[in-house]
RNA sequence: GGCCCCAUCGUCUAACGGCUAGGACACCAGGUUUUCAUCCUGGCAAUAGGGGUUCGAUUCCCCUUGGGGUCACCA
């Protein structure tokens, strides 16, 4: 056996992936890097039912996207399927029902299924083993094909887990090839693993249990086991169960969707179970390749807690130069973006151009948590928003106002503003004067304006937003607030 | 029910058997002369319970409790 490393990823194409997975396929990837080996993507299709169209694509753009590119099995998916059609597991059978560790299982469904209620009903563990045929039948095709297993205990070696000691009671008899002609995925990976040279298998928790029925047949096919690693869960955010499509975990890129950056993900994937046992709370990818160890994985399953992740990603945004961001929004030719980009529709129309738009972006890149929001920060920029009223009647000081006093402000306001350049520092100017000539508190002031301008419940900096404004703009919508009064 | 795994603030976590159990998210308060946000400062908040071993236990052992996984012709 070679000691070079070589990992997979090898999901089944059966709808989107979410963080778990996702994390799963990063883990590999480290090891790959770390141990300048090769990662490989495999597409465990073997299950007719529930193959969903689309998948495959989906799972190479979610690869594609956080940029873990495998070194094989890219261009030409390496599928279980086809391989089924070429005979693989099928010699790998022959080989264990020529050494009598596998029969054909004369049992229908039906049968079987009724001794799993006996046991059931007993409280005890269903063993297909109890129930095996004395003299099972020649198999052929349209027979399952089982697995004569041979119990012991095991001791078994788990990267993150450690040894997992387990008795003879959980080996027993499993299917190897289905009635349809296709392996189990229980016999499949351990035959690719095998001829893939695969040196860590790194899998979901709900394999644990599954080890020593692996152990077992890898000593009946005469196979090396490799380094196994097993991942913990991901629990949904009440943190009683794992992560699931079923229980509203999201798609991956539903993430990009919505903005999040790559590089956020793969900080927040990387420290979901893991740290380096330094007060370091992001990573960026070479530092996870210099660092990630799977020993230091965590135990236990951690809560999917997306308010972190929003927090990563706001931090990651602050950190870009603004022409980064702006490309980030605007429309590119991806799949996922049209029209505006991220950017509200407004801001494409002709009047605008891209400088002002960098303008508008600058002014809230430090409050941007992720791309989607950009219309509600930004919409005020590009077009007028109607006068709502209960921007002042719900303000906690400019409720307590008489409307002709506000209007009067406003009308002073305006007056001062005429002869500004609009320059920010000529209108933070004024809007000092405006406080002393009124007497008045910035609150109100301040706020007063800025409703008025933005009719929006926030915005950036009053003169800052209103230089970027311009002149006519803010003219025209204290006018409007005026005569809405 | 059997088997396996796990257990530190609300959440993610740190701590060769040895400081007042540390950090981050979230939350709260104050500051950065408008709001929101950013940034800074401070605050709240945890070793599931019980036995051992030890001079000393978050750490090692046992029991209990709790949580998760698994017991498919799914992966």
């Amino acid at each position: 056996m070679s000691s070079n490393v070589r990992t997979r990823f090898a999901p089944s194409p059966t709808g989107f992936l979410h963080v778990g997975g996702m994390r799963t396929a990063l883990f590999a990837w480290l090891v790959a890097r770390q141990g300048k080996g090769q990662f490989i993507l495999r597409i465990e299709d073997t299950d007719q039912k529930r193959k969903v169209e689309g998948a495959e694509e989906h799972i190479i753009k979610c690869l594609g996207w956080l940029d873990l590119v495998p070194d094989e099995g890219l261009k030409n998916p390496i599928r279980q399927s086809e391989r089924v059609k070429d005979g693989v597991y099928q010699k790998w059978a022959d080989k264990l029902i020529e050494s009598g560790r596998a029969y054909a299982d004369p049992y229908s469904p039906d049968e079987v299924q009724k001794f799993r209620e006996q046991a059931q009903a007993d409280k005890k563990p269903f063993l297909y083993r109890n129930h095996r045929p004395e003299n099972p039948p020649q198999w052929k095709p349209g027979l399952p094909l089982r697995f004569k297993s041979e119990p012991k205990d095991y001791v078994t070696h788990d990267e993150v887990m450690g040894d997992i000691k387990t008795g003879p009671e959980v080996v027993d008899d499993f299917i190897l090839i289905k009635a349809d002609g296709f392996p189990t995925y229980n016999f499949a990976h351990i035959v690719d693993d095998s001829e893939m040279e695969i040196s860590h298998v790194i899998r979901g928790q709900e394999f644990i249990a599954s080890l020593p029925n692996y152990r077992n047949l890898y000593e009946a096919l005469d196979i090396e086991p490799p380094i196994f690693a097993t991942v913990p869960h991901i629990m949904n955010e009440q943190g009683n169960k794992k992560l699931s499509k079923r229980d509203g975990a999201k798609d991956i890129l539903d993430y990009r969707n919505e903005g999040y950056l790559p590089e956020t993900m793969i900080s927040f994937l990387a420290t979901l179970g893991w740290n380096d046992g330094t007060e370091q709370e992001t990573f960026t990818i070479d530092e996870l390749i210099d660092k990630f160890s799977l020993a230091r994985v965590q135990k236990s399953g951690a809560r999917f807690d997306e308010r972190r992740l929003i927090w990563l990603n706001g931090a990651h945004i602050r950190q870009l130069k603004l022409d980064d961001l702006y490309t980030y929004v605007s429309p590119h030719n991806d799949d996922f973006i049209h029209g505006a980009g991220y950017w509200p529709e407004a801001a494409y129309k002709s009047k605008y151009d891209q400088a002002y738009r960098k303008k508008v972006l600058n002014l809230v890149q430090e409050r941007l948590k992720f791309f989607a929001e950009l219309p509600e920060l930004t919409g005020f920029f590009f077009e007028d928003l109607p006068v709502n009223p209960e921007l002042i009647s719900t303000h906690k000081q400019l409720k307590k106002y008489d409307k002709s006093e506000l209007k009067k402000y406003l009308e002073k306001a305006k007056a001062s503003f005429e002869g500004s350049d609009f320059s920010e520092a000529d209108l933070t100017d004024r809007l000092n004067s405006l406080l002393e000539e009124t007497g008045e508190k910035p609150i109100v002031l301040f706020s007063l304006i800025r409703i008025a301008t933005t009719q929006a419940s926030s915005s950036p900096g009053l003169s800052q937003t209103m230089a970027v404004l311009g002149k006519e703009k803010c003219i025209s919508r204290i006018n409007a607030q005026i005569s809405a009064l």
